[in-house]
DNA sequence: CGGTTCGTTGACTATTGTCAATGACTGTGG
DNA sequence: CCACAGTCATTGACAATAGTCAACGAACCG
């Protein structure tokens, strides 16, 4: 039913890492198969998340990042007047909880968007194979940087860019994440609410709601509830950058 | 003149991280001596750059990490189209350039923003080490882990708060990194124009100073060019949060 | 099925951006 | 040492983008 089903199915959770097929996308490109098995042995495989459970959440002690197998999950924080806000929204391959780090606390909670399973990877037996495993070390310091870059793109995006761009730019970054896992990139489910799209892109559920009509009306795409067909990827790319 | 001073010369390029003030920032709180002296040893210390020098520019092959030991530098990036984002301003005991790591080149540019020294860390002499050093190891994910919080914190203040919120906000995070190196909170200089200060914080020059002029109304601070005096703490804290 | 959440659309408001003018400060060169 | 150009900061008037409030229908859940 759902476009980002896998062939075989996508909750089994005793795939190893070095038969999953997302690897290429979590784990780094050139270890040798016997690290790969080191490796392995710490990730742990729990059962699969339903919609809206939590994975962890603000405030526990962190001791686990998460690497997302199937479906998807979404980061949020709380602020101190307890509205939240959306920081991430995950797809599979991709690795959260890296924010819990630098406090020994999760600063974010993180909820499942669908049924949803993640390899659990506990931080502390990854940092000692990092010691003996210098790929793997540097790996994570990838992953981390890349993050960093990911956040300053969203700030960039929050600070000069309207309704329309910060939509059709989120669209265009599910849709080469999609692409990546050799999924089509140009129809695909959004599993999340338009609330969260709006929390996530500092805009309210309305002007969301208006900008998906805008985009559908100049024929860049087409959204039938949360399904999305991108009629035009260079329409839509141009939707995404500033025109001034 | 300024407030930053230290009382030693603030660029003198012979201090070890041993003897520097600023090594319970910069470094991790709890390396043995000998080992610090490993880490010392690894550390660059070039001649002070002037204002308006680049550190580093955006694109450049990546090879090293910096931290600031006095004056202050800000990072940039340029959009597609053009324009320069401001992504962080850096005291002195903060690291910055993590964010080159994840696709060996510079994502940011960095500009000193007054006469200002660094010690340059080369990175890959630096992982080698922390292969051999766990608590250096853990330094670093933590480092880049907090990178991560401080941007998910900028994204939340830029979809979340208006214009006075965020400026108060930036006010307050600049007074707290004063008074962590033993400088008033309450006076001191900003070294950054309005110009920077509206880009980093997603406002134009004209709103920022708008602000500026109403907070000192309002007596919450008192503005004298870059000299910022804030009159009432409390208020700035709550001219910082959601009233609502 | 009924109640609740979610998404869409309209009318109006308000915060911030744009354009413009002005004054202060900075730095350079005659 | 002063004059001048250029940048920077401030302020005002006006415009525009996105937010608020409200109503409605559709989908989802128990």
């Amino acid at each position: 039913m759902s476009s980002a089903q896998h062939a075989t199915c996508p909750h089994n959770t005793a795939v190893s890492c070095g038969e999953c097929r997302l690897s290429s996308i979590c784990l780094p490109i050139s270890v040798h198969i016997d690290d790969i098995e080191k490796i392995d042995s710490i990730v742990k495989r729990g059962r699969p998340l339903q919609k809206g459970d939590y994975l962890f959440r603000a405030g526990e002690v962190f001791s686990s990042v998460y690497a997302v197998r199937s479906g998807s999950i979404k980061s949020l924080t709380l602020s101190d007047t307890g509205e939240e806000q959306i920081t991430g929204f995950f797809l599979p391959g991709e690795v959260m909880g890296l924010d819990g780090i630098g406090h020994s606390k999760h600063t974010n909670s993180a909820i499942a968007l669908e049924t949803s399973a993640v390899c659990e990877i506990p931080f502390s037996q990854m940092t000692e194979l990092s010691l003996k495993l210098p790929t793997l070390q540097n790996h994570f310091f990838q992953l981390m940087s890349r993050e960093i870059t990911h956040e300053q793109q969203l700030v960039t995006l929050l600070s000069k860019n309207t309704a329309e761009e910060r939509v059709a730019s989120l669209l265009l970054s599910i849709s080469s994440r999609h692409q990546r896992r050799q999924l089509s990139g140009t129809r695909f489910r959004l599993s999340m609410s338009r609330a969260d799209i709006g929390s996530f892109l500092g805009l309210t559920v309305e002007t969301v709601s208006r900008v998906f009509s805008r985009l559908q009306k100049l024929g860049v795409i087409e959204v039938d509830k949360k399904e999305i067909d991108v009629k035009d990827l260079n329409l839509l790319k141009a939707s995404a950058s500033s025109s001034h």
